[in-house]
DNA sequence: CGCCGACTTGAATTCCTTCAAGTACGGTGG
DNA sequence: CCACCGTACTTGAAGGAATTCAAGTCGGCG
């Protein structure tokens, strides 16, 4: 692993999940040329609208992509972990779609776009991963329609949080049960539809129902298995991302 | 054009849309073994847990794309019209995590996996295309997730209907305004998240307000601008694709 | 210490669902 | 041709889930 860039083992330890990528590729990957920045929590790394002229990795911490209506309420559309990639789509589709926002402090990689586009033309085996891990994005998508259009408040907020906690062990951050979640509970409920409000009293059931329990402030699993089946989480539609 | 299945122009037409192809991108696809089946609507083409050998394409007509929850309420995530193709993620994702089904009377073409791999193999122009495809799809769900998300029943259904008509106006098939909706309010509901009734009652506003109108059952969009108003309508994130 | 943001709780309200009944229409068979 | 049937649509009334508004509490940080 490359000793300036050792964070990109996430990244390239995601790809192999999806695509074994042979010593070239992999070094492909690592000789990328790489611009490094700590972003503050609340960062916004990506504007709707924007024409980004670098790729963006988060190396360390965690992000989220959102979209916001006129009237000012979001609405966030997915939750990143460390090694994934914050907005391969713009490698081909121009224009900004949506913002990404750091949700902690976290390592960003800038990477420039022709740098991406000669790995991809280069390296059809890391061209087929990002394909792969882009077609992964978009069956999380359509899993987050169903969560918001037909769940009910309490099911919705534990389907989210399955599908966070199962990426989070399948990215090798550690177990589903028992971490601290790193997001308050507004943005819980600006990634469900909800209000605030309702979060609160949505995680203390789950809380009663023993599911969740809480550490101060802080959110954790406390029960996996219960959790699942109140969320009736099956993780096929994470096609082994997790 | 190939003589034996014209409408294939309907597919190619969209992807020089996302990439100039060629006359051997084109030649490519033209040439691509072909089966050919009329479905009738209500038809199941893909199963969520298939593992499909063929990739089905849309002539004529109009599909969606379904999940369900356990307790058997369905949520459409996509709708589809002649050109789209209707499981382009089975090439890289073996498992469907979701239903395709036919939404009116519907002409079909199946094609082998291996042939369309062979396809994405030969001619680059032809997988950047299918690439840009998946990520415009993949854009539209997100916006999916805010309309469901965060947006009221009015304008949701508005918006929902707004896209139709862009996308059904992009693709070749006629004005945003004054065409027959192909489907029920039932379906209506389960790519918006509500009930029939409630849609029923929301229809009933929207044409009080002079944007739709109907004429027996069929709803038609009667004032474009209102209903892109209503609905906050903003097509930039289909990409061109309308 | 005092402030600020996040969390918590209650009460009133609203939007949407549920349940139930009835209407309109297209297709089928007699 | 008409009677019948099923499906989609329509409408009302009651109930419930989630929001809104408002007033706190708690904890971390300058």
């Amino acid at each position: 692993m490359n000793p300036e860039h050792p964070r990109l083992g996430r990244l390239i330890q995601k790809l192999e999940r999806l695509v074994p990528l042979g010593s070239s590729g992999r070094q492909a990957i690592e000789n990328l040329p790489i611009r490094l920045e700590v972003a503050p929590a609340g960062r916004l790394l990506v504007r709707e609208g924007d024409v980004p002229e670098e790729c963006c990795v988060l190396l360390q911490g965690y992000a989220c992509r959102h979209k916001s209506t006129r009237d000012g309420s979001r609405q966030i559309v997915s939750f990143h972990m460390p090694g994934d990639i914050l907005d391969l789509q713009h490698l081909k589709l121009p224009r900004a779609d949506h913002s990404v926002e750091a949700i902690t402090t976290a390592e960003i990689g800038w990477i420039p776009m022709p740098a991406m586009n000669r790995l991809l033309n280069d390296q059809p085996d890391v061209a087929d991963a990002f394909w792969r891990d882009s077609l992964i994005d978009a069956s999380i998508f359509r899993e987050w329609v169903l969560n918001v259009g037909r769940r009910d408040a309490r099911s919705r907020i534990a389907h989210m949080l399955c599908e966070f906690a199962a990426r989070r062990e399948a990215a090798g951050l550690g177990p589903a049960e028992g971490f601290d979640l790193p997001m308050s509970q507004q943005k819980i409920a600006d990634a469900t539809g909800m209000t605030s409000v309702h979060v609160n009293r949505t995680l203390r059931t789950l809380c009663d129902e023993g599911a969740l329990a809480r550490d101060g402030r802080k959110i954790r699993i406390s029960d996996w298995k219960t959790l699942q089946r109140i969320a009736e989480f099956d993780q096929a539609y994470l096609h082994c991302a997790a």
